[in-house]
DNA sequence: TTGAAAGCGCTACCAC
DNA sequence: GTGGTAGCGCTTTCAA
């Protein structure tokens, strides 16, 4: 293979230079010892003349004989969001060492898009697929030609793929739980209206019934609707809301970092101070929790455990093509990261 | 190829299926009608088999025989910071329309990383490489094979690899005028002290001798030292400083977003108010800039112009393989994001 | 312990 | 307008 002129070094040519057939140099570079004892002295030649050469082996052809590419797909809706950002770092250390490497899509939360991303991600023959899916676009593709797709952060409803994510039920209890101790009781609730994502109205159903158990009352919810700025949405909206609105619950609850954050934004605005007068707790870390004061008190998502969770579950059906598995629903626990901004109630 | 005992749809069985000869398929699937123009009939034909069947291509086949495999390797320090997640983010809007997919990396500054992630992408063959550099390791594997390479974020010292960056020289005369103009004469500085990011010492520099022209006072600068969470290093070392020294300058300004991160932290840490009494300032925004209270005030990079400028330079790179391009350099310019925390002087 | 050769799915050159 | 075919670089079965 020519590109740019220049020839790139193969097998062949390591064979050539070390007087070897081909498949001695692919079985020596492969290590493929089992069955095929070489004399050292072979082994050796060929690894030095490999070296010399700067033999580098071509995925590509080494793709087409075997069916494996040793390329793991990711899809997300956002790359950019810091939740997805550590889940990509995550799973780029946990990868480390099995050879394999990502290939990173945005779907902005687009079914079509992420529709288009997986079927060109199997074009691409990846051996395996990380979805937090916007829908079921193209996800049947992938079952279908049996690439192996493990589900994260948000299950796809009515689906049986494997899923790991937190525990929405736990979070939301424990939220609930932690509000109540602390004198909380009338509490707000922002949470972004979503088609395409069941795990928010997990969050406020989980939510709802928790603080009811609690005998706490939920004074009202607010939906965002989608929108391309959904942080910069909910700072308008919620702005409205606090400056038209008489009198306050007790505390208010973000239910994704981005709904926090532009509940943030609103409060500033509107000059409201949140801790002691005003609880405020949100679920799903975000960089700024700890910066701004009174420090935002969170339930966190063990990020990290979860990339490494969706990684073993994906490792061990590439491992095992064709398999039936169980499903595999892998619900990680959240954790409560206290900080300022929900005080015990004077 | 089979995998996992499913087959997986190939040219010749759209050909088979509709009677005419592999090449056929090849062509009318491709669209290269500018040298054979087909019967319309045929071409329905063959493009509704195709469909009925669910012929998707092999791009390892493909990569196979073209040399082209539509990868794109971006290798960068730490995709979990928000400017390099919104750089592939940009990245991934980029390529949509061009077919390229995106191979992603973290180096976290390691070196050895690095040079073992590039000789991975090219082991995948790689079209093009996106690079935020860590030093120069494996970067001359890729030159040497003849895969373009675009640097950005920081230059590569000693290299003339195309760069795409912030205007360093601007983005600190900017900050030095405005300083100056409302009032702040002694300003102190934090950096992180890096082998790896000639950047930072670029700002620093820059910061020096603009500031000195303004006629202002470096009172002091901060390097901190490697670290695995540098900004924890930030909050530490700086509270230190606030909490044993006398006296404070009239600003300070952190030259990376995880510096006035950290920056940040330690005045809080400290209970030292800023904004008006103490000016603050910083290089590179963050999502917690316009949270915090008083909100900060930054010098922002034009992140998704940095990203689009990386992406033109090497499609023009790639489409003119092997062409002796002029060394680019594309310093974009920083842009000014007045927020609260440096007012006029009172 | 090593060699020969088939063939993965595709593109592109040459024929007709 | 269409068909035939070589071969990209590699793994793997079969033979020796």
């Amino acid at each position: 293979m020519k590109r740019n002129g220049i020839r790139r070094v193969t097998m062949s040519d390591v064979a050539r230079r070390s007087g070897v057939d081909l498949s001695t140099v692919s079985r020596v570079l492969n290590r493929s010892f089992e069955n095929h004892k070489y004399a050292p002295e072979t082994v050796e030649r060929v690894q030095n003349t490999a070296g010399e050469l700067g033999y580098q082996p071509s995925f590509a052809a080494r793709a087409l004989r075997t069916g494996k590419t040793m390329l793991l797909g990711v899809v997300v809706s956002d790359i950019a969001n810091s939740f997805f950002g550590e889940i990509a770092s995550s799973l780029d250390e946990c990868i480390s060492g099995h050879g394999y490497r990502l290939l990173i899509s945005n779907t902005s939360e687009d079914p079509a898009r992420q529709a288009g991303h997986i079927d060109g991600m199997l074009a691409h023959g990846v051996d395996g697929l990380i979805v937090s899916p916007s829908g079921e676009d193209g996800l049947d593709r992938a079952v279908e030609v049996g690439v192996p797709v493990v589900t994260i952060d948000r299950p796809l409803p009515g689906s049986s793929l494997p899923f790991v994510g937190l525990d929405n039920k736990a979070a939301t209890h424990l939220l609930a739980v932690k509000l109540k101790a602390r004198g909380y009781r009338r509490v707000g609730v922002v949470v972004p209206e979503s088609r395409t994502d069941p795990t928010l109205h997990e969050r406020l159903a989980g939510l709802c019934s928790a603080l009811e158990a609690e005998d706490c009352t939920l004074s009202w919810t607010v939906q965002i609707p989608p929108a391309d700025d959904l942080q910069k949405e909910v700072k308008r909206v919620m702005s409205d809301k606090f400056r038209t609105e008489e009198g306050l619950p007790d505390a208010v609850v973000g239910l994704s970092n981005v709904c926090t954050m532009g509940l943030l934004e609103a409060l500033a605005d509107c000059g409201l101070a949140w801790g002691a007068s005003l609880g405020l707790a949100g679920i799903d870390d975000f960089s700024a929790a700890p910066l701004v004061r009174p420090s935002v008190t969170v339930v966190r998502q063990p990020v990290r455990r979860i990339a490494a969770e969706a990684f073993s579950l994906l490792l061990e059906r590439m491992k095992n093509p064709g398999e039936g598995f169980a499903a595999a629903t892998v619900l990680v626990e959240p954790e409560w990261t206290e900080r300022e901004s929900l005080p015990e109630r004077g």
